[in-house]
DNA sequence: AGGTATGTTAATTG
DNA sequence: GCAATTAACATACC
């Protein structure tokens, strides 16, 4: 389930799990996912090393290695991180790419459907360059974010998912942005006043914050977020409104009509 | 069996 | 050049 909120469990998963073990080899088992590299060239790269720290930018999680390169991982629309004992378990399925440590443990990087990219880089820095990424969507502020909606022509939506001028925010943290502030899908960025652009900065943080305060788990989440309800039959935590869908940015937006009126 | 899916990119169309 | 839409990628699940 990666988004911002989910990538950034993750890395403190990583952080809690894997730091400063030797590694002892990389398995991987589905090659199409490394972009920049090789089975090979992957395996010399950490060969040896340690994960010594790691840094999330939008939904890319990096991890440095010990001599400076970095193993960059995307988890496409499905994958996640196992960390898990040696002896007689065995790797989760879909487990696509595998770092076994000297002290027999190992670090699973799972992703059922194959969407995700492995790739080792020489800094963040570099890989968000590459990819002409905006900046992360927690490390914005108001003014960087007014001027970023200025000059926008779409709609808040697609704004706010596109990756080249906000980094980490996608299809459901989007629909839960806008549901915090009041705003429909397909408003045009254009349109909105400066306190509505306020509304919305205010809504995008809370919501990430709190999202990664809940470990990303929809379970946790506080008692008015949009984000369990996403389904037909479902009822507005708000005002009880039945909640509707639409297509919106390419993607299927839930929102509710009466809370998010246009 | 067919539709849908938390992402990204390329191609197409306006 | 922008923005919106669609297809493609690879696979699982309902």
């Amino acid at each position: 389930m990666p988004e911002l909120p989910d990538i950034e469990v993750y890395r403190r998963y990583l952080d809690a799990t894997s730091l400063h073990q030797r590694i002892e080899r990389v398995h991987v088992e589905s090659p199409a996912l490394l972009k920049g590299t090789t089975p090979q060239g992957l395996g010399r790269a950490v060969h040896a090393k340690t994960l010594e720290t790691t840094h999330r930018h939008g939904k890319y999680l990096f991890a440095g290695l010990s001599g400076g390169r970095w193993l960059v991982l995307h988890f496409g629309m499905s994958g996640e991180l196992r960390y898990f004992g040696g002896g007689e378990e065995q790797s989760p399925d879909y487990t696509r790419c595998l770092v076994t440590f000297d002290n027999g443990f190992n670090l699973a990087y799972v992703a059922p459907r194959k969407l995700g990219l492995i790739d080792l880089v020489d800094s963040p820095q570099s890989l968000v360059e590459e990819r002409t990424l905006g900046p992360d969507a927690l490390d914005l502020d108001q003014q960087a974010f007014r001027e970023l909606a200025g000059g926008r022509r779409g709609t808040v939506k697609s704004w706010i998912m596109d990756q080249h001028s906000i980094a980490g925010i996608g299809n459901i943290y989007s629909d839960e942005i806008l549901f915090q502030a009041k705003l429909y899908p397909r408003r045009p960025v254009a349109d909105l006043d400066e306190a509505a652009v306020m509304r919305l900065y205010d809504a995008m943080r809370r919501v990430l914050e709190r999202a990664v305060k809940a470990g990303a788990d929809p379970r946790r989440m506080p008692a008015d977020f949009l984000l369990p309800h996403r389904e037909a039959g479902s009822r507005c935590p708000k005002c009880g409104s039945p909640v509707k869908s639409m297509q919106a940015a390419g993607r299927t937006a839930w929102y509710c009509p009466r809370c998010q009126a246009a």
